[in-house]
RNA sequence: GGGCGAUUAGCUCAGAGGUAGAGCACUACCUUGACACGGUAGGAGUCACUGGUUCGAUUCCAGUAUCGCCCA
């Protein structure tokens, strides 16, 4: 027999299992096995990331799922990875050269590149040994990276193929351009924040002298690269105006009047200026007016030539000298203070600029449009469906996608530029060829342009998202359509991540798998909420609000904190918040779960003490004539837990799985069925045969519960399960609780009937002990107890559980009556039956007045409520018969409740 | 401006057309042969507000307020 201590020490026994776990393979499926698949492949975290807590929840959320799959029997995939994360690694590199005194430049692209892997070599296992310590029971053999040569040779196969479909183009037109990282962005790395600004109210001057028009603006440096001012064609101030020029003011270009539908009259003066190569909506009405396009900014936020005497200030001093410019001529009317909205850059945490460039795009309706129609199939299934809405709603306003980056860390474009067509170096104009490497590039660059011509290849890379989008196929094996495990598991069951990256990967991994794989790449996606702090603000490194989940591993253990985090989880989708103490490090909603793991520790610590040595195995299973009733009750209970908790994992609804089984083991296993069992399992000295039978089917059930119950529980506390699971049936080393099957369902175990007579017996107990609390008596005082009921299931039910109410309440004699007897009593009543303590003595009868009377009010406002229900025709006209016989069933209890109670309260007078 | 979500005990949150539940915290008692990371008992809520549907609304519908998020 396994000595347990008496707590649970969760750091050594998980560190133990994870290692074990792992060095047995016992989550590196083969595609030949049998079984149904199951596979889910996980969101890859960024490569020099740390684990937090929104990591933390989703990795809970999959285990689970995927743990509870494997139990089912199937053959179960789960692959784990890392993204490169363009921006975010470049970012710190650079920021790592700069204060060395170097730079990319001077490193050169190879050099730079080599810095990156090493850097990614250094910080790269953090986050996956983190996942680790989670107990995360992903294909550690199948790990991949969105930049190894599997998914490299992925993302050329898909760009070439995009490019040959027609769908990637390369153009000029106006991208966000991130000024601190020297790059595009896409629009979904634009944030909008509302900053407090200005509006400037300028006047420009109309060409023929005759007077001016005022025009506001947020964005002053911008009228350097005026090239019209428009006004709505309904506005009647301007109406003759339009066609009109103006003399831009510090430039001297002569600029039209132009009216355009857009543009409000009612807000500001009603002109707006406009600056095509800066503005977005200015850029859509510059496309319907033709008006020229000035870009009067260089790609570092500095001021170029065009700004004239202004070239070479950055664009927010540029911003007050063209202020104080337009000042000294008299032409700035007013300045408003303005509230705005500004687009900043995600990663670079500066405003965007709107920059006319030469980019790489997706063509994205036609791949949007596909998973429409696939969405009206209902693939994906959202779970919770509403979030269909949002991703239909994106994928149906969808605009092209941009996804050239000026950066050198990520997978470079696989095109190249025939520089001999222009002086041997590549500009916006010169032509390229897209191929699959540089030989074949150089063929078709031949093919077309001649046997001389050269080639260089594009210097950008692409958007990690690209790469991203391919993630539940590039890892599987694409391109490689035979691929062992893309045959198996493709496409996914599965896909587990938060709503804030719908747009950014979920929908982009179905446009992806769209067009390369026509399917739809996973069948359902559960969409979950974000973890949210103790102010109910959303956990993130900027913020600085994040909470380590190691150190709450530290202090409670994995599971522990894996399952105070689901249980939180009610309906799907909803943001969990995690109650956090930051002076002391600690969290109620983890302790609590720490203490139920304790619970269970030391559940099984009292089954091992009472098993004889004997296990689950070795007992067997019970012969159904010997169990006793509370052994019929707990089966009945265990077999509904089963099915229920079954049902639940299986169809997303988690935190009701880990709150039904955190219930049904404290405060039904432990508070009852095992107090109930002591008395048999101990039978004492020199036992009878008879004693010694039941204390076999005793140690029969208890040993079943306690097996069946770690198995549930496996799926949300791997560790301590296997470790309590291996205590108990003594399984040897290589044997995994992780491998075994979900508990058969005993269907015939189940009986209603009993569950509820229990729920009676257990609530008559109450009564007693509430009794004997009110009255003042020590617990270990016996005192003898009376029932009295007239209700003859009820009766033999207390009379058959009379030794355990014995038991249970320090009672010293148990009897069951029909009748009250004469005499003083300590009495209490619930529903039907009457509990007396035929006790005199040092008792509070005060204290027990109270009770009484208490018991009375409320049975009496029971009454009246009930009472004028019941008193209304239309109540017994139109509810349903059940509900008006239940209603009167119910004012029957309560008279006879009120009854009693007005009695009892007499007899103490 | 459009959309979504939330509002229930001191705190964190469940819930369901038939008079409200859990965990934590709180109060009292208890170191009883599994567990003080525990046991027993207890106190605690006009279910945000206003209308509507209904025999009946905290639950369904509409609107209002407050908070949060997404999109423009």
């Amino acid at each position: 027999m396994i000595e347990l201590a008496k707590t649970y020490d969760p750091q050594a026994t998980e560190a133990r299992w994870q290692q074990a776990w792992e060095s047995s393979g016992a989550f590196h499926p083969d595609p030949e096995a049998p079984g149904e698949p199951f596979s889910l492949v996980t969101p890859p975290p960024n490569v020099t990331g740390s684990l937090h807590m929104g990591h933390a929840f989703n990795t809970a959320l999959i285990d689970t799922i995927v743990r509870f799959q494997r139990m089912q029997g199937k053959n179960v995939l789960c692959l784990p990875g890392t993204d490169h994360a363009s921006i975010a690694v470049q970012t710190i590199l650079e920021k790592q050269l700069k204060a060395e005194g170097s730079s990319k430049e001077e490193l050169g692209r190879e050099g730079f590149l080599e810095r990156c892997w090493a850097w990614k070599g250094e910080s790269g296992g953090r986050i996956v040994s983190q996942l680790r310590r989670l107990g995360f029971s992903v294909d550690w053999q199948r790990e991949r990276f969105t930049l190894d040569a599997g998914c490299s040779q992925a993302v050329i196969e898909a760009f070439v193929s995009l490019h040959e479909q027609g769908l990637i183009y390369r153009g000029e037109y106006l991208v966000n351009w991130c000024p601190a990282s020297g790059s595009a962005v896409s629009d979904l790395e634009v944030e909008m924040k509302e900053v407090d600004g200005h509006l400037w109210h300028f006047r420009y001057p109309l060409s023929d002298g005759s007077g001016h028009l005022e025009v506001a603006t947020t964005r002053p440096e911008t009228m350097l690269g005026d090239t019209g001012v428009a006004v709505n064609p309904g506005d009647e101030r301007y109406s003759s105006l339009v066609g009109q020029t103006l003399t831009l003011p510090l430039v001297g270009r002569e600029i039209p009047i132009v009216a355009d539908e857009h543009v409000e009259a009612e807000f500001g003066t009603g002109c707006v200026k406009v600056t095509p190569a800066h503005d977005p909506n200015d850029f859509a009405i510059g496309q319907r007016h033709g008006l020229p396009l000035i870009t009067v900014m260089a790609k570092d936020g500095s001021m170029n030539s065009e700004a004239g005497r202004f070239a070479g200030l950055d664009r927010f001093e540029a911003r007050k000298a063209v202020v104080a410019a337009m000042e000294e001529q008299g032409l700035l009317v007013k300045v408003e203070p303005h509230r705005h909205s500004v687009p900043y850059s995600d990663r670079g945490k500066v405003p965007v600029e709107p920059l006319l460039s030469t980019q790489w795009f997706v063509k994205a309706e036609p791949l949007a449009a596909r998973c429409r129609e696939a969405l009206d199939q209902a693939k994906p299934q959202f779970v919770p469906e509403r979030w269909s809405k949002v991703y239909r709603d994106w994928l149906t306003d969808i605009r092209d996608w941009c996804i050239s980056r000026q950066l050198w860390w990520g997978h470079r474009i696989p095109a190249w530029f025939v520089i001999s067509e222009s002086d041997g170096r590549y500009t916006d104009t010169t032509p390229y060829v897209v191929a699959r490497n540089e030989a074949e590039a150089l063929e078709k660059a031949r093919a077309q342009f001649g046997a001389e011509a050269q080639i260089e290849q594009d210097e950008d890379a692409l958007d990690t998202w690209f790469s991203s989008g391919l993630w539940p196929f590039s890892t599987l094996g694409w391109p490689d359509q035979n691929a062992a495990d893309l045959q198996r598991w493709y496409p996914t069951s599965l896909l587990v991540t938060g709503f804030d990256i719908i747009f950014f990967w979920v929908a982009r991994m179905t446009m992806m798998a769209g067009a390369f794989t026509g399917k739809t790449p996973f069948a359902d996606v559960y969409i979950h909420g974000l973890v949210r702090d103790e102010n109910n603000r959303k956990m993130s490194k900027s913020a600085g609000n994040g909470i380590d989940p190691l150190l709450l591993i530290d202090r409670y253990g994995a599971d522990a904190l894996r399952f105070a985090l689901v249980r939180e989880v009610a309906g799907a989708g909803q943001d969990i918040r995690l109650d956090y103490d930051r002076k002391s490090d600690t969290s109620g909603t983890v302790e609590a779960s720490r203490n139920f793991a304790n619970k269970l520790w030391n559940a099984t610590r009292f089954a091992l003490m009472n098993l004889g040595g004997e296990t689950p195995a070795s007992l067997g299973k019970p012969d159904p004539a010997a169990l006793q009733l509370a052994d019929r009750w707990i089966l009945s209970r265990l077999a509904r837990v089963n099915r229920e908790t079954a049902a639940r994992y299986s169809s997303y609804g988690l935190g009701e799985a880990a709150k039904g089984l955190y219930e049904f083991a404290w405060n039904e296993v432990c508070d009852w069925y095992l107090e109930l069992s002591k008395r048999r399992l101990n039978p004492g000295e020199n036992p009878s045969a008879e004693a010694l039978a039941d204390q076999r089917t005793a140690r029969q059930v208890l040993a079943q519960v306690m097996e069946e119950l770690q198995r549930m529980l496996h799926p949300l506390m791997p560790h301590l399960s296997e470790e309590l699971w291996h205590a108990l049936t003594g399984a040897d080393d290589a044997t995994y609780l992780a491998l075994q099957s979900w508990p058969e369902l005993d269907e015939a175990a189940l009986d209603e009937a009993l569950e509820r007579s229990f729920s009676e017996l257990f609530e008559a107990i109450r009564v007693v002990r509430n009794l004997r609390a009110v009255a003042g008596l020590k617990p270990s005082q016996a005192a003898p107890v009376r029932f009295i009921t007239t209700r003859s299931d009820l009766a033999e039910s207390l009379r058959r559980a009379s030794v355990d109410i014995a038991a249970l309440t320090r009672a010293e004699s148990v009897e069951v009556l029909a009748d009250a007897p004469a005499g003083r009593a300590l009495a209490g009543v619930s529903g039907e039956l009457q509990v007396l303590l035929p006790i005199d003595g040092l008792v509070d009868l005060e204290a027990l007045k109270g009770r009484l009377s208490k018991d009375l009010s409320k049975a009496e406002k029971e009454i009246a409520g009930l009472q004028k229900r019941l008193d209304n025709p239309n109540f017994a006209d139109k509810a349903p018969a059940a509900v008006v016989a239940e209603c009167r069933a119910n004012l029957a209890e309560a008279e006879t409740q009120a009854q009693l109670a007005r009695q009892r309260l007499a007899d103490l007078s």
